[in-house]
DNA sequence: CGGTTGGTTAAGCATGTGCTTTAGTATTCC
DNA sequence: GGAATACTAAAGCACATGCTTAACCAACCG
């Protein structure tokens, strides 16, 4: 991760925290100030900042600024990113058995049928 | 991470190195051996091994050795795994938006009609 | 104005991560 | 048996991560 991370690399290194994912389960049902996301969590309101700004860095997370008050909201975009391509995986993965089903299938019948 | 994480830790963290997705996007293709993975990667033999520790431990890699080749697979099931966890996010953050275009929608008729 | 609230910056520290090299241990081939 | 193959184990190192505490700043409140 020393040559500027991809996109994927940040989402998925910013999924692996718990604390993080704490933080996007809370931010789904609606916006939040950065206190209101650091009330329920058991550690310094800068080590919440902290991962936030992995979050932001990352694209799941935007927030601005008005006032005194940093509002956060989800971005929806880059977590079917991570999502997308984790599916796409699978969907290659299940298709090529789903081939290699098929295949014995037609071997079993070779042998039944002569 | 101090205290065990969990597999969503564990299954995150290992899909944030790029060197460990193109690791599960070779194996989705098929099974293959630590060498046959190691080959077109540039680095050496015992860090491509560390890297499918990892993907193993999380569970997204299963292998078996027979003789002195080591097998190893993709499991589909800890892949899914991951993908719920954002899909099921993905859908809270969706639904939440479309309530309130409802609401929005139903204060603009109020405007509109008496 | 002066205090409280909400956030930010910086520094420091323990532990984790992603490599490397070097030195092995089993298997298989001839 | 001896060489080649396929992997494994161990140690070490540079840098990243996840916290902490101790200031600090800016906006609102009375």
């Amino acid at each position: 991760m020393l040559n500027q991370p991809s996109p994927l690399d940040l989402t998925f290194q910013a999924l692996a925290d718990p604390t993080r994912r704490a933080l996007v389960e809370r931010l789904v049902r609606g916006p939040a100030s950065v206190s209101e996301l650091a009330q329920p969590l058991d550690m310094s309101l800068p080590a919440v900042m902290q991962h936030l700004a992995v979050l932001e860095s990352s694209g799941l997370v935007r927030s601005e600024k008005v006032g005194r008050v940093r509002t956060c909201r989800i971005d929806g975009g880059t977590l079917s990113l991570a999502e997308q391509w984790i599916n796409q995986r699978r969907m290659e993965w299940a298709s090529r058995l789903d081939r290699l089903g098929q295949y014995l299938e037609t071997l079993k019948n070779q042998g039944e049928e002569p």
